[in-house]
RNA sequence: GCCGCGGUGGUGAAAUUGGUAUACACGCCAGUCUUAGGAACUGGUAGGUUUUCCUGUGCGAGUUCGAGUCUCGCCCGCGGCACCA
């Protein structure tokens, strides 16, 4: 028997599909229902393919094949998410382009997924950072400039007051800027957003079509629960009421008033001071009644200098008192201090607080520190967790009495403030609200302020609109032009794609690196034709990668990002799969985007992937994340070459849940390995009989065993449970191994089944019976690819074995297994099991009261 | 701290509505073949008892004829978010 040489037969089955494109294209006019199956294109990174990669991409390329053998039209496309930091910061330290590092890495990548076997349609590959695609880049950011939803605004950058520029986060070491020293201070910069939170709730299209939000749009879409919980966290709705304070100045009441944000306004009557952010107006509108005003300014100047990082870090809450005014609580005209303390959030809700250190556990620690009144409002409502409360105590069980004391105690704590307690309870010393429930006090308050005027319910977002400018080389350049006499223009549609200078010095210099490039800079205004200049900042790359599923329908298109009719025809994606790591941005503004068209008709649907799956992380052998500084990297190509791409494929559908993590273990790729060198064998060297219809001399195990195994896989696939469709396929070979003759009808159905998982021996193994069969009508079958037969199909019937095992329990324990026909009536198989020699053992003497009946499974006697 | 996910042999892991716990695989042990190594094949592999049972799915309760699976309370690990009032 010749020996399985992978190397050579997976080479010439890969010339093989790259020489027959159809078998792995999607097709243009076909009657076939449509199937998108995406992966998360990679960024081509110079380390080259991670198994990580070879998992999601291994996963999807067999769910594509089964389609594909289950007649539908497949798109499954592939493309380069080539913009970065990784290749600009590559390119300062090697001294290589970012554009010929980049597309060195794209090379290699290709390279390495067809050395897997990877069916992608390459017709339709894109790469992000080629101006085709970024052409399309900038007609999306103009079409939202156009629509209002792209914006110039100030927002906080790390400014380093001797470089004059902007530098990253990460570029701040304690403060200071790590190329020269110089102080860091927090600057409000001109900046590029995208208004992300036009679309949190649903909304109408421009035709009066009703189109799901950001929330909502969540609820009918299959995607993991994890990842829809993340993203609802991540936007972050909260309602509440905005209460305003007025501001006493002095012994006099003032016309000024501060407005608070809460979602505990239950809590009102246990304020006993006001919070503002230092970024807060209202310490400016103030300024000539602040006693202390160099204090205030003091701290606020010291906030500035802080990183959002380092405000967050700071476990010490700071603050200082704003005096010489006062607030005054609406619901009980008491009069509470005032402070600023960098705690509170500038830009969320508005930017001032009430605060609540009897019931709020910042404003707890805020209190402690400062020596401030706690005074408590809530106390647990009367049964929560074992613990009874006041009048109630009497009505229970009288074991419980002993709580009284401690339940009285705690009661005096939380109200005397030396207990804190931040949950939802019952109102007290809080006027005509106590008794309440904090849910219907909630209510009530609020009702009253909007009756005073004093305030209103208000839904707050913790999710912000994006920041999509970059001061980078290489990125997207932002097609605005501004002009001393005509402003903010946007470069005309004709004049895209607004190209990436290839001759600038990419090299940080902190300002944006295109500012540099004269000729890039220096343009005439599109409107007036005066002087004008170009935006040198480039787009975040996740804009390029926000649209790039669309474009595989049509990537080829020079006209529009994509016509309607293939949008039509292949969206939305159908299956997406890839890292969690994307549970949030990606996903997020990917959604976005496809709103933002729905919006405006371009598409008819508003939640761009139906189905999503995450694939989990492969850890290294010893546990840990896989890291080229620990020296604990596997290489995919090492495996290619010892074990073969098939192995590799099998081995990483095998090694558990896909959405799992696992690690990585060297010799457990032995198991795969020895399976398909079994499969080899038995094809090789066994007798393959051609029994016609009825096949009689066929022991029935064995069509019993083909049915059970193609129903399994079947279904495991569809399902994405790879690792027990191939156990059952093991089971398959196990069983047959065991005979001389096999049916080659169950052997050819096996091979289908095998051959999206190791396409490459299927394929070999296929091509075989070219030769072999005896029926020469049958050539042409062998002779096209594997890949053009059908999926087999499973007879119900014929899953089921003729004989079982049937258990029988007495009181619940196992005592005797008895076979019996699968067709058997329930009174015959109680029969059975009560005449059973093992089982009298334990009935004899005693009242049967029960039989329960499983059919097909067990029989369970209940004796007393 | 909050949210989410998980805990089953030496290891990766299986287990429709609650219904035979440990399928499949790795590793290990023994045997066959071989000059030998390796490969291949056959058998064994949860623990305790020894030939018949008992105990076993992180811990403790509960529901049930029956719980890895359901309920309650804990412990541990992983991932994400983290001063959002």
């Amino acid at each position: 028997m010749k020996k399985y040489n992978h190397k050579k037969i997976e080479k010439k089955w890969q010339k093989y599909w790259e020489d027959n494109l159809e078998l792995s294209q999607a097709q243009e006019n076909s009657d076939k229902p449509k199937f998108y199956c995406l992966d998360m294109f990679p960024y081509p990174s110079g380390a080259g393919l991670h198994v990580g990669h070879v998992e999601n991409y291994t996963a999807t390329d067999i769910y594509s094949r089964f389609k594909r053998m289950n007649d539908f039209n497949v798109l499954h496309p592939i493309g380069w998410d080539a913009f970065g930091l990784p290749a600009e910061n590559f390119a300062i330290k090697q001294g290589v382009h970012p554009d010929k590092s980049t597309h060195d890495n794209i090379k290699n990548f290709i390279n390495q997924i067809k050395s897997i076997g990877i069916s992608y349609d390459w017709s339709r590959e894109i790469d992000t950072s080629s101006p085709e695609y970024y052409k399309w880049t900038q007609w999306f950011f103009l079409f939202l400039y156009k629509n209002g939803l792209a914006y110039k605004k100030k927002a906080k950058a790390n400014w380093c007051e001797s470089c004059k520029t902007v530098v990253a986060n990460e570029q701040v070491v304690d403060g200071k800027c790590e190329r020269c020293g110089g102080e860091i201070i927090q600057k409000d910069l001109e900046q590029w957003f995208f208004k992300i939170t036009d679309f949190i709730e649903d909304f109408k299209g421009e035709n009066g079509k009703e189109f799901s939000g950001l929330i909502n749009g969540l609820d009918k879409i299959d995607w993991p629960n994890s990842t829809k919980i993340s993203q609802k966290n991540w936007i972050g709705k909260s309602e509440g009421t905005i209460v305003s304070f007025e501001i006493k100045i002095s012994n006099e009441k003032s016309a000024t008033s501060l407005n608070v944000f809460t979602t505990r306004v239950d809590t009102i009557f246990g304020c006993t001071y006001v919070v503002l952010a230092p970024e807060s107006s209202v310490t400016s509108n103030l300024k000539s009644v602040i006693s202390n005003q160099k204090e205030v300014d003091e701290y606020i100047e010291a906030t500035k200098k802080k990183t959002d990082l380092e405000r967050m870090e700071n476990k010490e809450k700071t603050g200082v008192e704003v005096k010489g005014v006062k607030a005054i609580n609406p619901f009980n005209n008491e009069e509470v201090p005032i402070y600023i303390a960098d705690y509170v959030i500038g830009s969320y809700g508005t930017g001032a607080v009430m605060a609540v250190p009897a019931h709020d556990e910042r404003d707890f620690e805020f209190a402690n520190n400062h020596n401030l009144l706690k005074k408590g409002v809530i106390i647990p409502s009367p049964i929560k967790s074992g613990l009874l409360i006041g009048d109630e105590i009497d009505n229970v069980n009288d074991s419980y009495k002993h709580f009284d004391d401690y339940a009285n105690k705690k009661k005096d704590n939380i109200r005397k403030g030396i207990e804190i307690f931040v949950e939802d309870g019952t109102v007290i010393d809080s006027g005509e609200y106590s008794g309440l429930k904090s849910e219907e006090a909630r209510e009530k308050m609020t009702a009253w302020l909007e009756k005073e005027g004093k305030g209103e319910m208000k839904v707050n977002y913790r999710l912000r609109d994006w920041l999509v400018s970059r001061q980078r080389y290489w990125g997207a350049p932002i097609p605005i032009i501004y002009c001393d006499k005509c402003g903010e223009v946007a470069v005309l549609e004709k004049d895209l794609p607004v190209m990436l200078p290839t001759d600038v010095d990419f090299k940080p210099t902190g300002e944006s690196p295109l500012a540099i490039s004269k000729s890039f800079h220096d343009v005439t205004c599109p409107l007036c034709g005066e002087k004008a200049r170009r935006e040198s900042d480039t787009m975040d790359t996740f804009v390029c990668s926000s649209w790039y599923y669309l474009r595989f329908a049509d990537s080829q298109n020079k006209e529009e990002f994509a016509s309607r009719e293939n949008l039509e025809k292949w969206l939305p994606v159908d299956l997406y799969m890839g890292g969690a790591e994307h549970t949030v941005l990606h996903l997020l503004y990917a959604r976005f985007f496809t709103k933002v068209l729905a919006k405006y008709g371009y598409i008819n649907f508003d939640e761009p992937f139906l189905k999503l799956r995450h694939q989990g992380m492969i850890m290294a052998e010893d546990g840990r994340k896989m890291s080229k500084s620990l020296g604990n990297v596997v290489n995919p190509d090492d495996v290619v070459e010892g074990f073969g791409a098939d192995a590799l494929r099998i081995y990483e559908m095998f090694m558990g849940p896909i959405d799992e993590m696992k690690a990585w273990s060297m010799q457990n790729v032995n198991g795969p390995k020895n399976f398909l060198d079994k499969v080899w064998k038995i094809f090789n060297e066994k007798e393959l009989i051609d029994c016609g219809g009825d096949c009689k001399d066929i022991p029935r195990e064995l069509p019993v065993m083909l049915h059970k195994t193609i129903k399994k896989v079947t279904i495991d696939i569809e399902s994405f449970n790879f690792n027990t469709a191939i156990s059952q396929m093991m089971i398959f070979i196990n069983e047959f191994g065991k005979h001389d003759k096999l049916p080659k009808f169950a052997m050819e159905k096996f091979l289908i089944l095998l051959a999206p998982f190791a396409p490459h021996m299927a394929e070999e193994i296929w091509s075989s019976f070219a030769e072999a069969t005896a029926d020469k009508s049958d050539v042409e079958k062998y002779k096209q690819s594997i890949f053009l037969q059908k999926w087999p199909e499973f007879d119900e019937a014929m899953t089921k074995d003729e004989e079982v095992e049937m258990v029988v329990q007495v009181n619940g324990k196992i005592r005797d297994r008895i076979k019996i026909n699968t067709e058997i009536s329930e009174e015959e198989a109680k029969k059975i099991a009560l005449e059973s020699e093992k089982v009298k053992v334990y009935t004899e003497g005693k009242e049967i009261r029960k039989v329960i009946y499983v059919k097909g499974k067990l029989i369970s006697i209940v004796v007393g």
